[in-house]
DNA sequence: ATTACTTTTCCGGAGGGTGGAAATGGTGGA
DNA sequence: TCCACCATTTCCACCCTCCGGAAAAGTAAT
């Protein structure tokens, strides 16, 4: 059971945040498609709160309270991550990532870039629908309601490996479980692969770390031993997380 | 004027925000004084949508939907203090910074550079260690736990001048709290002299404003005149960003 | 096994939220 | 300068939804 005008807040926000966090009444209304008196109401209350701003020529921006609450919300999982990536990068040689599991998307939370020249681009803060990506394979491997976050969200292509076929996703998410690892072999980005281990903190699993480079090079690592270092890097962190 | 369940939803987030990211219920009960049943409801919405994680041992912690909208607003910190730095620029014929912690690094957010000819590198995106800048200093002194950050990060000699003792460097704390403002005097790089001020939302700190240029240029502007400019600024700045 | 605690669920009453519509304010064109 | 148009703000009566006490369920420690 969820309040509703909590969640007509959070849509608010969410909408300013996807017009750049910068929205004139209207537009939120268009986006939300709630009544522009309830609208004015929930921003009167986020302004007075700090969450949000108003522009002089009153529009609305997302407002400093949310960069003061967002700092402690990213800094409590990323710096807990940032030895532990690290550690990744030094074993490997490649780009570590920590993702998470918001709504039915995956979202990166922290990253330690690999030092070679080649190597990914800056995606913290980025979301991705899961079936794509070793990260959203390996967390949505631990959860029995993997089919129902298919049905809600599709399985579009992104390449011409993307697995886009709801059966051949859940068989490849038994094989996941099977071997403890989950691969993406291209099918998030052509040229790019990826492996990924969950995290757990006593039971359920609650992040992914990931190591993803250029195919070639990924692909020269052993693969067993790889996923031996990201399992046991994974272990550390996620018992790290739960002594705390 | 408010929505009630709003307010109280946001009262949850900051009293989870102030114990750390992290509490129980009964913790937020006893901060908020709000009945069980409605943070738990209110909790459960907030649950739903990823602005609060539960924890194995149900205890609850900050979510990751806020690190996404957070980073958001943070991008949009750069455009709202443009105005607050440039006037900075005209009043004391240097360039002025913004940056924020993040994790335990400095982050310059935004600059306006001098019309000088000799200036400072643009560094807007660079991440430098607190404890040899101004911006550093000013950020650190409000905050409890400045020993630990030194603890993590070890204070490197960057020139001669570099404070590389953890008591003197807590000591020189003490001072930019006194006085009300940092200072940088060749410490990060020989020959560049930076004074730099705090910047609150309603008691925490969570930016900094500074003036930077050659070492010479800036010695010659009275210390407490350019204190008292950096400190209205970035008292205008402050209480722009968190109402209005 | 029992105790002490925290979290979760439940439900009837009523206070607070809703949203249509009117009023106000701002902006650009004539 | 004035007007017309669009966006924002205010208002109010209805009624839906939130409130919160209290009991149940779950968890940890003795």
């Amino acid at each position: 059971m969820s309040v509703q005008s909590v969640d007509r807040a959070l849509d608010v926000l969410e909408a300013l945040a996807e017009q750049g966090g910068q929205a004139g009444l209207s537009e939120i209304a268009a986006r939300t498609g709630l009544p522009y008196g309830t609208i004015h109401r929930l921003l009167q209350t986020l302004l007075a709160r700090g969450y949000v701003r108003q522009e002089s020529d009153r529009r609305y921006a997302l407002g400093g309270a949310l960069v003061r609450i967002g700092g402690v919300a990213e800094r409590m999982l990323a710096v807990w991550a940032e030895p532990y990536l690290t550690r990744l990068v030094e074993l490997s040689g490649e780009t570590a990532n920590l993702a998470v599991l918001e709504g039915d998307f995956v979202v990166y939370v922290a990253q330690v870039p690999s030092p070679r020249r080649l190597r990914m681009f800056a995606e913290v803060g980025r979301r991705v629908l899961p079936h794509s990506t070793a990260v959203g394979k390996a967390l949505l491997a631990g959860r029995a309601d993997a089919a129902a976050v298919f049905r809600r969200t599709g399985l579009p292509r992104r390449t011409d490996r993307t697995i886009t076929v709801t059966e051949e996703m859940l068989a490849e998410l038994g094989r996941v479980r099977a071997r403890g690892y989950a691969l993406d072999l291209g099918e998030e980005e052509s040229g790019v692969h990826c492996m990924a281990v969950p995290v757990h903190d006593g039971g359920r699993t609650f992040a992914a770390l990931s190591v993803s480079g250029p195919a070639e090079r990924i692909d020269a690592i052993d693969r067993e031993e790889l996923a031996a270092m990201l399992r046991k890097v994974a272990e550390d962190f996620g018992t790290a997380v739960f002594r705390s």
